[in-house]
DNA sequence: TGAATAGTGTCTGTTAGACATTATCCA
DNA sequence: TGGATAATGTCTAACAGACACTATTCA
């Protein structure tokens, strides 16, 4: 054994899946796509793709393209979860490796992009019983925890969030994520204490009844 | 565009590189490997080495299998950080992915393995100044951070742990990991609580001055 | 005025840090 | 007996859940 050379061993087959999550209605959900052709095809899977060393100047890049290219949409928030890989993961190569990327997006403004038939939100505590292709049931779940993890820390989800939005929705919103109901004092509590939030002065939400503060982000903070 | 096979595109250099830490002195310390030939000849580095689509099953298993070759040494509690990817990172392939691992152990049982003159430890709050090869510096760090953080939530650190210790090793440990002093009472409180430990009912610590009880971890817990 | 929503106040239990105190061993 | 270590107790502050209460708007 000397110096092991890139080309020196098969390299894995490297791909970029995307666990896309939304508030819809009122459960968390997952963005999953039809699979077009084989393998798998006619099942649902989450969308992904092939890292491309000519295009992605890192992963997170990487992530961003298949997301335009799947999705036709820019998704911000896109984190990390974890790398899996090994033999028999994709039938398309003796050795399949993905970088598992989770974003959050407010609204359901994709479209089907490139390889893709349908696209579909299915709740997110529901997918043992939708028989995902691959190992996407899998990746699916831990992201999800690692978004519940994030909410129940109060890492805000200030990229699914309008610009400006009202302590009400923002409460709804993370209840939604969560799959529980919080306390609506506790919350504002705590979210003051961080000094997450900032009002935009002035500006109400003048719905039904009683008007609402708006706040928003403050940029210092996560 | 059609089908994307594993052939259509050139995949990335994939290797993984391996954070071992350990609790040296009374200082959380990286082991670092002198590099033998280029890139970055005689500079420090991470050890790692390349993913083996022939002997390796998952990454879990490439991670066993580079820290054997590497430090002749089996490493329990390898845990996935992050993977990190881009072109420039290494200068031997256009295009290189590392999945980094972090481990810790107890002592210092490593003898260095192939392709590396020299092992050494050195303390992670002084790598800036180290001058480490690649980007290794920005992986000790990120590794660091989150065993510190599992260390703050009491996940214990019981594979660089005897078999069966006292409290107040087991505190001394937690506090070179982290760096910080804790207090005593209140560690005690807080490992009691969570049902960590189990007393090795019997066995107590003879050194100087009043013995102490032994414990181990329980099983069921992490 | 009453329904609906926005926003605040109070109580309580849990947790953990700070620090004192007791217990047990050896020289 | 005194020094050193082990183990426990007490006080307090911070925090968050539960829940009641006030405030403001519209029909």
């Amino acid at each position: 054994m000397t110096t092991a050379l890139a080309s020196r061993h098969s390299m894995p087959f490297v791909r970029v899946e995307l666990v896309i999550l939304s508030a819809v209605g009122d459960r968390l959900s997952v963005l999953l796509g039809r699979r077009e052709g084989p393998p798998y095809a006619g099942r649902w899977a989450v969308p992904g793709g092939v890292l491309r060393i000519d295009l992605d100047r890192d992963l997170d890049d990487a992530a961003r393209r298949v997301c335009r290219e799947r999705l036709r949409a820019e998704v911000p928030a896109l984190r990390q979860v974890r790398t899996v890989g090994g033999p028999g993961r994709d039938p398309r190569a003796p050795w399949a490796l993905s970088v598992v990327y989770r974003g959050l997006v407010a609204g359901v403004d994709a479209a089907p992009g490139k390889r893709i038939e349908a696209l579909r939100w299915s709740p997110v505590d529901e997918i043992a019983g939708e028989r995902l292709a691959f190992d996407h049931a899998q990746l699916v779940a831990e992201s999800a925890a690692r978004l519940r993890e994030e909410v129940e820390r109060l890492e805000l989800p200030f990229d699914a969030l309008p610009p400006a939005f009202t302590l009400t929705e923002l409460q709804s919103h993370c209840e939604t994520l969560l799959g529980r109901a919080l306390d609506k004092s506790s919350f504002r509590r705590r979210v003051d204490d961080r000094e997450l939030l900032e009002p935009v002065i002035g500006e109400m939400r003048t719905g039904a009844y009683r008007p609402a503060q708006l706040y928003r982000a403050r940029k210092e903070k996560g």
